[in-house]
DNA sequence: CCCTGATTCGC
DNA sequence: GCGAATCAGG
């Protein structure tokens, strides 16, 4: 018994597993994302295996045409193995770069520098949600997310931990939400929906 | 620091 | 064929 998932006792390349990661990295997925996805291999297994399969270019897949312009990495003389050089040179190809992400192009200079004469020094700064209206889908969202944050405490937060404060400072009842950031935001990607407001679902509502 | 993919080479 | 180690860039 064991109806459960196999890991193929081994973790091989499966036809569904490759299938996942052609569709996946078709997807513009990275490696690390689609290696967490697969499970039991690291991203550099993905890349190798994207490679062997011959699909590195996501944007220039031009089968028949391998442009690699590129010969790095051999600062490690262990043999010094010939290196026929090709010359491909054949760089004309405009970079669509699909990019899949939506880009909500975040104008607000962050939440952070609201008063800094109050602030000392090192002090994150509350972004205080309100006088706004969020989407109540996002509310929602960070209102389950906030369930599992990991509360963290001022000195306990790191580049790398969301630093959207939840509760009141002046009460025991406050903490930091802690969860990953996403790259390059102060938050976590719940937070991040609601610290960015892209300006919209805005109602004029006058009375 | 984190991330990304690219490449090499021993297995 | 596989992927850890390494490299290089963001």
């Amino acid at each position: 018994m064991g109806p459960l998932f196999q890991w193929e006792n081994a973790m091989s390349w499966t036809d569904e597993r490759v299938e996942l990661l052609k569709k996946m990295w078709g997807e513009g997925q990275s490696a690390s994302q689609i290696a967490k996805e697969l499970g039991g291999v690291t991203r550099n297994a993905v890349i190798g295996k994207v490679h062997r399969l011959g699909l590195s270019n996501r944007a220039g897949a031009t089968a028949g045409a391998d442009a690699k312009p590129k010969a790095k990495a051999e600062p490690k003389p262990k043999a010094a193995p010939p290196k026929p050089a090709a010359a491909p040179a054949a760089e004309a190809a405009p970079k669509p770069k699909p990019a899949p992400e939506p880009k909500p192009v975040a104008s607000t200079p962050a939440v952070l520098p609201a008063r800094k004469q109050i602030i000392p020094a090192g002090q994150p700064l509350p972004p205080q949600p309100s006088a706004n209206e969020i989407s109540p889908e996002a509310l929602a969202r960070v209102s389950e997310i906030e369930k599992k944050a990991k509360k963290l405490t001022l000195m306990e937060l790191t580049e790398r931990t969301c630093k959207w404060p939840v509760g009141d400072p002046a009460t025991d009842d406050f903490w930091f939400c802690g969860l990953p950031v996403q790259q390059g935001k102060p938050y976590c990607e719940a937070h991040v929906g609601v610290a960015f407001q892209p300006m919209s679902a805005r109602r004029d509502r006058r009375r």
